[in-house]
DNA sequence: ACACGGTGCTAAAACGAACTAGCAAGCGTC
DNA sequence: GACGCTTGCTAGTTCGTTTTAGCACCGTGT
């Protein structure tokens, strides 16, 4: 409990000045105000020699705004993911200036609200309310008064914000362009049944992911040999499904909608003295850490958490910058896609 | 951009009393300084009708204090683990009111400083420095004007404050006491060699592990059959570690320093078509979530980082409001050791 | 008739900075 | 020597709350 912060006042007083002057030149209105050189250095010298710095909370209080953001998400407990949309915001607003609430609210609509009001109270400029479901969902009330913009979050209709997701669409096109381009004509699924109605799962994700690869395929003149609607995306499920296919003889390749997935898959194929890629092709999606301890290294179509964090972040401190320049501007909004880039490992093998 | 918040000033005046009576009678000292229960209710009524919230900016300007935590850390890339004590922290900090301002220096400490600065700029009350290496570091200055809780760090001597630690030493014991009772003499290490002075890495961890698994060894008269110092706890040098004990033979046990390791050594003996746990039986730190992925699943040693976190976060709570009360108090310190829990799956296998 | 003690409330001073309006001194002009 | 203009700085208000000191009224006892 060492000495006390130095305030504007302690300042002023050192260097003989009003504590008006003192603050007109550590905003950099000094010259605008045309206080002299002499003084403007002596003021900044003091401050210095203090170790002056502006106490945030009463500029808060004056100016309104506290270069503050929230981050709230739900969460589930799954998610290295949501660790790394966090730390790609924080870095983001960081760069930018801004501190960041970070909020988990589990699912809770209750400690959602709670959470929300809290940092509210606290002045926030703005909110970036996230989820690890991407599934639809009620948004809480009152985000119109404060910018807020939605990160995995996809709403029906126009939110009247901006919303930041990955683009599962073009991730599904790629994951079956890789095998169908390697020659592979016999394509099972795991995660989500054949056809579109199966997919059995609330996440928007397995759908779009679903719509790309049936796309590729049909455009290939194909349809998936078989499709394993899972709920829970583990590797247990991986497993028990590959070894459905295996029991039906030998797929030439495998598409799974999560690394987790694919990992269950990896053992049952292993399990029986079968490898990957020669005897069958493995292809999937999120590049989660295990992708690459996998032997062989399994490609999959990467969900970049730290690029959509730092995005919505960006896209947040930008419509609060553009709203305080132009108050009565139209809120920002739309829909921005982050792309699921392809990695590349040794999970496929070209077929003839 | 809806209507601006109430402020006190407005519910007073609508419920026709002074501010400072409408201030008194909602923070509870209404009795105390005798308002009447009839304008006590009134003033209660219009603040609620209103939706009537204080403005914690304003509340912290003027008592000093604002409820809020910094939660810093050097979080290096590899951490899942480094979101799961963020999360303990938020969650206990918010079960008793706080707000947690999180950052991640990246292990830069120009950045730290800055972080650190902006957070005392906003009047945190109290800092959790947390690193994902436990490893001695120098402490940044100025942690003593601000109550600081110490997370996952070890430094020397006594640093004046809480430190918050995992019990390494203890999970080396309860690593090594599940082989030995299992039955298992042949016990090899990877991840440290065999001494206590061949450690070789920075980690703290690490030391304390071969600690406590050498004591447990000698106390049945035991030695490590070998032991593989490695850097870079990852799967593939887990895989060729596990190649250099396998080309020298089948052993009775592994000890992996932790999970990853652990993958890569499952990856190796599974490829010479030997099995875990009947031919060889495996050991590890850490309890990812590969752990429970694994097949077998993999008996490991846990690393609780949320209780951790959460631990942190309620000692310096603790701390802050102690010191609220007893401004002239000693300040709250002590390394507060955290249990490791051994998680006991299917990869030992009880030897006569 | 007048001090005395309760009762019930309020005025005003913080907290630390930002910012508007404006004052005083100096100088030139006619 | 009165007027205006510039230069250089400052007093004072504001943001929304907490908190202390104390005012005004009423009834009671002497």
């Amino acid at each position: 409990m060492a000495r006390k912060r130095v305030t504007l006042a302690q300042v002023a007083s050192e260097a003989e000045v009003a504590v008006s002057t003192a603050s007109l030149v550590l905003s950099g209105r000094g010259t605008e105000v045309r206080i002299s050189e002499k003084v403007q250095e002596r003021v900044r010298a003091t401050a210095a020699r203090l170790g002056y710095r502006p106490n945030a909370v009463s500029v808060g209080l004056r100016k309104g705004s506290t270069s503050t953001l929230a981050f709230v998400s739900d969460s589930v407990a799954s998610s290295r993911l949501a660790g790394e949309m966090i730390k790609g915001a924080i870095e983001a607003a960081r760069d930018r200036g801004y501190m960041v609430f970070v909020g988990e609210t589990g699912g809770n609509l209750t400690l959602e609200r709670q959470l929300l009001d809290a940092m509210v109270d606290r002045q926030v400029d703005g909110i970036v309310l996230a989820s690890m479901l991407t599934h639809g969902r009620e948004l809480p009330t009152g985000l119109d008064s404060t910018p807020t913009v939605l990160l995995n979050i996809a709403v029906d209709g126009d939110p009247g914000m901006p919303v930041v997701l990955p683009d599962e669409l073009q991730a599904g096109r790629d994951a079956a362009s890789a095998l169908v381009d390697a020659g592979l004509t016999d394509i099972h699924l795991i995660g989500s049944g054949p056809r579109p109605e199966d997919v059995r799962t609330i996440s928007a994700a397995a759908h779009l992911r679903l719509q790309g690869i049936l796309e590729v395929l049909d455009a290939h003149g194909l349809t998936p040999s078989s499709g394993h609607a899972i709920n829970q995306w583990l590797p247990p499920e991986g497993f028990r499904a590959a070894n459905e296919i295996l029991d039906a003889g030998t797929p030439q390749a495998i598409v799974c909608f999560n690394d987790r997935l694919a990992m269950g898959v990896y053992q049952a194929v292993q399990a029986r003295g079968l490898r990957i890629p020669e005897d069958v092709s493995v292809v999937s999606f999120d590049d989660a850490s295990i992708a690459a301890w996998l032997r062989p290294g399994l490609t999959t179509v990467a969900l970049p958490h730290r690029i959509m964090g730092k995005r919505a972040a960006e896209l947040l401190i930008d419509s609060i910058e553009h709203d305080r320049a132009h108050p009565d501007g139209p809120a920002a909004t739309g829909v921005h896609l982050v792309p699921m880039p392809v990695r590349v490992r040794e999970s496929i093998r070209a077929h003839d």
